[in-house]
DNA sequence: CTGTTAGCGCGTTCAT
DNA sequence: ATGAACGCGCTAACAG
């Protein structure tokens, strides 16, 4: 493999390197006999051009750096599909890197990306890595990270939408009958968790409901089996619960259980995120959902667009993704009662109706 | 930051671009007076060699391909993590490049790579691709896949074995009780598929229980609702299954749920791969598992192998990855009326334990 | 239309 | 211990 270069193309096809390399790359001014010849050796040969060779001379790679935490790497791992996909698509080349626990492994990742001379980066986390940014910035070359306010927007950004999916959920439930809807939060750190929560503040308070019964949480299972534990402890206990992660939900629904509460009849659980899991709950989870290829197709576009060849050099507008309710079978009715006898018909009925194959016996 | 290349360094510090290279790749005989104003240098212009020249004088990348599967992808993550963990961890540069749902498209990212001259690849799929890995070894570029017989293993292969972990499975249904041990399994076409099937026969034979109680399936959930139908009608009906997959027992309790069938008290359910669905499912899925990690470890291992430079070139014995039984909660004892009352105490005591918090109250 | 040549940035002789 | 010069494979600018 290693002689086999354009020289030998050349020789073989008995033409100079110049003509090969214009065969190749479809320039112009090449007479379509030499062409179909120079193809022919290369078939025969195998040839590959050295992406190598090329970048060296061209001063740039066709290469876009994608850092995941393991957070984003072990539940939306369609986002790593995703810009795989459209790295193919658009051909450039992925390189694939994590973004370690340690920060002062930072700077080992980031030199092998800037070696290669990567045109952009995404950087994939929920938990803002400042520190990798900077290090790029430092050398001009693009990053996009995810962020929930306009922080410093500084390069491209991609924001989440939350409020909007939020605003969903709490109208929904609110059209179900439940007045009392808790809040199960994220980290207090992370500023993707306090925009959850203030989200869900500000669209209670649109509806005239209270938003005070906010508890903590910290996005783990285990969160939501104590925040259940608490929850169920209130008196009027709250009929609806929006988890500030899926998982924080999975945590509810399994405490649940276990109290003997029923869920949706005596608990209504909407998570958020919608991680694969979401689907395979029993009963499946009601979730305000985070398009991971969204995220994706965002983070690459705006690698383009910031890529001074490809670029069609837009509006630097932060990308913004919306999310949506998904409609699933961990909500219902306030009062299942009323459902079952008047057989009331709101938004989500889909949610109702499955709860008539249900067993309701055994509840405290 | 084109402009600040090796040349540059070396002005600056006063030395040969000689002296620069020696001084950046550790060599012997360079002054410690002289590397310390080189890397002072470095750090102050924010100095990267460029990998691309490297690569071309040296004349391979320290790069590794990693082809995978959306089904990979999206149900085994931790593989993707791994792999990039490994790569940071070895210095590699990991390119990540989707498998294309049309095989026609299979020369266009397997060009990108070869252009990119890799080391090796890793195709990861379990419906194996055998149109891809020829291509690579037509130019001698080593690929590792992942295997269940040792069908060619013409290259490193990772096999997988299945039958340990399946053996336990069975065994363990035994232990409780289960005399009835249906198996679904999974795409009559996929080698992955009748491994399994095949293992599961094996390991019921050897402990002299019937194993003709074989359903058709193909993976996914929806089979898993049809089959449990299937089963549900059978008598004497089977009081514990084996899925060929965790996603079809999923399907496999979500229909038990609405035939009043209860998981585990009147069915004991088994998965295959534990994927993360698996532990947020309720009852937890008891399921085979197959360590995403070591998929991972035992691929970039093989590479590392096949490299002349790296490789311990130790035994071209293929990898093989061991399966094991993870007690969750959806098996229990045969028939729950002698567990509750003589509180039986076998292997997997926990998962009926755990029983005793469940209502038993509504079954057909 | 086609060939010749000069680098792209770096590692590696071979001198000194 | 350090420097000069060559070449890795390729594209681009210029010559013909």
């Amino acid at each position: 493999l290693q002689r086999i270069n354009i020289h030998e193309v050349a020789k073989r096809a008995k033409v100079s390197i110049a003509t090969v390399s214009r065969a190749i790359n479809g320039k112009p001014k090449v007479s379509n006999t030499v062409i179909r010849r120079v193809w022919r050796v290369i078939e025969e040969i195998g040839y590959y051009p050295n992406t190598h060779a090329r970048t060296l001379v061209q001063g740039h790679s066709r290469t876009f750096g994608l850092m995941v935490s393991s957070t984003i790497a072990r539940f939306y791992p369609e986002v790593l599909q995703g810009f795989a996909d459209l790295g193919a698509e658009y051909n450039y080349d992925i390189l694939l890197s994590p973004i370690p626990k340690d920060a002062n492994r930072f700077g080992l990742v980031v030199r092998r990306l800037m070696e290669r001379r990567v045109g952009g980066v995404a950087i994939l986390s929920f938990a803002r890595e400042k520190s990798l940014a900077t290090i790029f910035e430092r050398s001009n070359v693009p990053v996009i990270e995810i962020v929930t306010e306009s922080s410093k927007a500084s390069a491209s950004t991609i924001k989440i939408d939350y409020e909007h999916g939020i605003r969903q959920a709490v109208q929904h439930l609110a059209a179900l009958g439940h007045l009392r809807i808790a809040f199960i939060a994220g980290p207090a750190n992370s500023k993707i968790a306090s925009a959850r929560k203030h989200a869900f503040r500000k669209c209670m308070r649109e509806i005239a409901l209270p938003s005070k019964l906010i508890l903590e949480g910290d996005h783990t299972l285990e969160s939501g089996i104590t925040a259940m534990s608490t929850l169920a402890r209130l008196t009027p206990r709250p009929s609806a619960v929006i988890c500030s992660h899926d998982l924080t939900a999975v945590g509810v629904m399994r405490a649940a259980r276990d109290l003997n509460i029923d869920i949706p009849k005596h608990l209504s659980v909407v998570g958020l995120d919608d991680i694969d899991a979401a689907q395979f709950t029993t009963p499946a989870l009601t979730t305000v959902r985070t398009s991971q290829f969204e995220i994706a197709n965002a983070a690459f576009h705006a690698l383009l667009n910031a890529t001074p060849t490809d670029g069609s050099s837009s509006s630097h507008d932060p990308f913004t993704i919306k999310t949506n309710l998904v409609l699933r079978d961990s909500t219902a009715i306030a009062s299942c009662r009323i459902a079952a006898t008047i057989g009331v018909t709101v938004r989500g009925s889909s949610t109702i109706a499955s709860m008539t194959n249900k067993d309701f016996s055994n509840v405290v």
